[in-house]
RNA sequence: GGGAGCUUAGCUCAGCUGGUUCAGAGCAUCUGCCUUACAAGCAGAGGGUCACUGGUUCGAACCCAGUAGUUCCCA
């Protein structure tokens, strides 16, 4: 067969996925096996994948493979969330187009075209999952708003309400003017913007005095009802008990005092508007002080405003200070820059708003998510999240979960005509519950509550729910996977979303529903900004996938993302991807070219390469497995493109390469070629996790296998402790004959080095790989039982003539490489130049100083009195080598003049 | 305004208990090579006052204090 020079993705990927697929490699059910979970993050039914998703669902993918290959029952649950708000918006927005107002329709006629967009359009993101190689097991695909997932939001409300964690109250929440509904505080998002601040004069009732107060908010004068100046303000002391007159509705508010107010900021006197304002409502609450609400839902100014009724807040702010100027009430006006609130579903800014609202206290029921966190059994990576954690958790606010929408679950409560409420399922129960209060209540009068959960209501039972642990709490699902190993989210929904969890996970199973939260980084673009629609900077991923490849998309999103760092996404690293994906392609041609003769002896180069590919494998995969152990997964993959690149293809490869001869490769032996099998089997076991496609593909290729012979299910590799490698080493001087890792690995080092110096002379001098060299070395006596076990590894690489002597001849006419271990020699036709003496006195030099510093080091008594002995030998030893190398250059030198 | 973090090569980041396996990796750059696995490649090379200033120490990228810049969280 012949195999293109390229690897092409397009021809690979569908197919496999669809191969894993038939076979239900990612299906998984209760066994005797111990289980490893994951439950996706629930991306918006609505949504499409954007870089965000990639980076995540990569991930997630990486590990849930990784502990499929260990021997887990490996299982990630997929999902979409339902999305109140921003699917409602959808809706709205759709049925706007075509010429439907949601105000001219019924809940039910509303609900009934959310649903069927919800069917035509929803979870293609899950879809584009598959693209990107997900092995999610979709028969267990759930929705946030599907019929048992509701049911259990519908119990956990009426019990925490039962418990009495739930009230319903009118509070100031934040309002979403464009989506009419309330939002939760970490729905609002801050952000500075220019504004104006205003001066406004209120005149003084009963005399010709004036107090100027400073806004931002114009607008608000309407619904004014003190002024309020701090009670130490020598500027305002003769107020007291004076009313004020706010200006265009002539209403007289009381002047009051209270050390909230900043005197520094403005003329130190504030306008309180009890409804707009959170802290202006706060103060109202404090100084009883008259609510006037004139605002409407939507943004505009309402009856109560008694003015510029109907028209909208901000077209207001602008007309009341020209009104306010021409009346001469406007002294002057400064920019400034100050923080609003932007809600984060429709961007439109928040509108503070007394509503009556439905509130979960999170006082008590968080408790045991702050305690879990902060000792241990819930770990956040990175590690750094914990304080911010701590510190919202430590500082937590009632949560708002009622919202003015119709998508969603509908809050179970009733009431009369009476007034009285009741929490419960159904109607009928209802009526019955209604009759306690009410003996005479009639069915029509029983109305259910109009709004519906917030969307987190539902979201943070999804671990528990997933496996349906509210209907069936002794199930054998939930008994299984729960709780669930890690989770892979954004920082962003650490307390949206993963907080939540915690606490429900503690309320509901007693237990934390995952041990491990690693939040990812948020993918930005080259400028540092956040990928957006809006700015249109987000590359389409499945754009990308078509161009690089699933496995180099993966690759290159995980190659610049450390846990809890932003990701500035550059599309080169992907190219980085697809290289390496060819790479791994042209390592697998090189060796499925070879012919095997079984006839022929191993040579010495090809069992040592086969022995120190082995140690050097196993070392890797050693670190490997505790890089993922750490999730430090840029790292590990890092690691894998090392060993892979470096260590196989770079060296291990070249090193057993059969010769050229007469334009044709010659065969490779048969344990050589067994081994490399082996090796090439194992990287790609270790790659799969990162690149999922190509390696199923060369694994099927590389040998003959069954229809389920998949690397997607083949066993992880085990470090193998490597013992029956004996290498030289020695012990103060005396020669030991022991088993020794680091050796081989610190002893090859040097030999690289050799080579290279070996290259270099041959490229300097134009000198063609296939011509043969002489190289000279001198090794020390000890190190020549190391150079003997190189040697033909040197002279397979490099194509030299290495000879290996004792004699302490000075080469004048030599390009050298000295390091006073083993010092190599290349005769040259002419002498010496002065740039190779001075390149000599540098390195002379250098190592002069070098030994200097260890030298003081070590006639420095308090450092002898205090280092560790290992230290100590270290440095003795580096003073040995240092004094060798020095001893070495000198006489070189010394033969050059 | 309060709190937390960050600042190491052109870029993205490692650097654990202070000590030449401490100044590292990948990418990018530069110079040679179309050498029969791979130019999506090979060989080689050059890049850093570890933000700044002081302190502790025999010894500081690392510990402490301050300054600057920057990001995030909360109000």
């Amino acid at each position: 067969m012949e195999l293109p020079k390229t690897y092409d993705p397009k021809i690979t990927e569908d197919k496999w996925y669809a191969h894993w697929l038939k076979h239900k490699f990612f299906k998984s059910t209760p066994d005797e096996r111990v289980p490893y979970t994951i439950v996706i993050p629930p991306p918006n039914v609505t949504g499409v994948l954007h870089m965000g998703h990639m980076l995540n669902n990569t991930i997630q993918d990486v590990l849930i493979r990784m502990k499929r290959m260990q021997g887990f029952n490996a299982c990630w649950v997929p999902g979409t969330d339902h999305a109140s708000i921003a699917t409602e918006a959808k809706v709205v927005a759709l049925l706007k187009e075509k010429g439907i107002n949601k105000s001219d329709l019924t809940r039910e006629e509303f609900l009934k075209y959310a649903w069927e967009w919800k069917e035509k359009y929803g979870g293609i993101i899950l879809k584009q999952l598959e693209k990107l190689g997900a092995s999610c097991d979709w028969d267990r695909t759930r929705f946030t708003m599907e019929e048992d997932l509701s049911a259990a939001v519908i119990d956990v409300f009426i019990d925490l309400y039962n418990k009495g964690q739930i009230y319903r109250g009118v509070r100031m929440v934040n309002w979403d003017p464009q989506g009419l509904t309330a939002v939760s505080d970490e729905e609002v998002i801050h952000k500075e913007v220019n504004s104006k601040l205003f001066y406004v004069k209120y005149k003084i009732e009963d005399a010709e005095e004036w107090i100027t107060i400073a806004t931002t908010r114009p607008e608000t004068i309407l619904g004014d009802t003190a002024i309020c100046v701090h009670p130490d303000d020598e500027r305002y002391k003769h107020l007291k008990g004076k009313k004020a007159i706010v200006p265009i509705i002539n209403r007289a508010v009381p002047i009051i005092f209270d050390t909230y107010i900043d005197m520094e900021f403005g003329t130190g006197a504030l306008k309180v508007t009890p409804a707009h304002d959170i802290n202006d409502y706060n103060l109202g609450v404090k100084h009883k002080l008259e609510v006037i609400d004139t605002i409407a839902p939507d943004g505009k100014m309402s009856a109560a405003a008694q003015f510029y009724i109907g028209e909208d807040r901000f077209a207001v702010r602008k007309k009341i200070a020209k009104d306010l100027e021409e009346m001469g009430q406007l002294l002057k006006t400064e920019d400034i820059k100050n923080k609003v609130g932007y809600s984060e579903r429709t961007n439109a800014v928040i509108e503070p708003r007394l509503s009556m609202q439905w509130f979960l206290k999170m006082d008590i029921i968080s408790k045991p998510a702050l305690d879990n966190v902060l000792n241990g059994e819930i770990k956040l990576i990175p590690e750094k999240f914990t304080n911010t954690y701590k510190h919202w958790m430590e500082n937590v606010h009632d949560w708002c979960i009622s919202r003015q929408l119709w998508w969603g679950q509908q809050i179970p409560a009733w009431y009369d005509n009476k007034g009285n409420t009741v929490v419960c399922k159904t109607k009928t129960e209802a009526i019955e519950k209604l009759k306690v209060k009410n003996p005479d209540v009639k069915s029509e009068d029983v109305k259910q509550d109009e709004d519906v959960l917030d969307t987190w209501f539902s979201s943070w039972l999804w671990p528990i729910s997933v496996f349906d642990g509210f209907k069936e709490p002794n199930g054998k699902d939930i008994n299984y996977y729960y709780p669930t190993n890690d989770l892979v989210t954004a920082p962003e929904i650490l307390f949206f979303w993963v907080a939540r969890m915690i606490i429900a996970g503690y309320e509901y199973r007693g237990q934390k529903p995952f041990t491990n939260v690693y939040l990812t980084g948020i993918v930005r673009d080259k400028q540092g900004r956040k990928m957006s629609k809006s700015l249109g900077n987000s590359p389409d991923p499945i754009e990308l996938i078509e161009k690089y490849g699933a496995d180099g998309v993966r690759v290159g999103m995980l190659l610049c993302s450390p846990a809890g760092n932003d990701l500035p996404f550059d599309e080169s690293t992907c190219e980085q991807g697809r290289n390496f994906s060819n790479k791994i392609w042209n390592a697998f041609r090189l060796i499925k070219g070879w012919e095997v003769d079984a006839n022929i002896v191993q040579n010495e180069a090809s069992k040592i390469a086969t022995e120190w590919f082995d140690a050097k494998l196993n070392e890797q995969l050693n670190q490997i497995n505790d890089l993922y152990s750490k999730y430090r997964m840029s790292e590990a993959l890092m690691c894998t493109y090392k060993l892979v690149w470096d260590d196989f293809c770079a060296w291990y490869l070249e090193m057993i390469k059969p010769e050229f001869v007469d334009g044709k490769s010659l065969p490779i032996d048969k344990e050589t070629y067994d081994a490399t099998i082996i090796f090439f089997e194992k990287i790609l076991k270790v790659m799969h996790p990162f690149m999922p496609f190509i390696t199923e593909e060369i694994w099927s290729l590389i040998k003959v296998r069954g229809e389920k012979d998949c690397i997607i299910v083949a066993e992880w590799p085990k470090v193998e402790i490597f013992k029956d490698r004996i290498v030289p080493n020695f012990k103060n001087d005396l020669l030991i004959w022991e088993t020794s890792l680091k050796n081989i690995f610190s002893d090859f080092e040097i030999i690289k080095e050799a080579i290279k110096f070996i290259r270099t002379v041959k490229l300097r001098r134009n000198i063609k790989h296939q011509e043969n060299i002489e190289v000279i070395s001198l090794p020390l006596l000890q190190e020549e039982i190391s150079l003997n076990y190189w040697k033909n590894i040197i002279k397979k690489i490099t194509n030299c003539n290495l000879i290996i002597t004792h004699e302490g001849l000075i080469k004048t006419n030599y390009d050298c490489w000295i390091n006073g271990k083993m010092d190599f020699f290349i005769a040259k036709k002419d002498a010496k130049s002065i740039e190779d003496i001075e390149k000599l006195i540098g390195e002379l030099r250098y190592t002069q100083g070098f030994l200097d510093m260890v030298v003081k080091k070590l006639s420095n008594e308090k450092f002898i009195a205090n280092a560790k002995p290992e230290l100590l030998a270290n440095e003795q030893k580096k003073q040995a080598d240092a004094e060798a190398k020095i001893k070495a250059l000198e006489e070189q030198l010394a033969g050059l003049k």
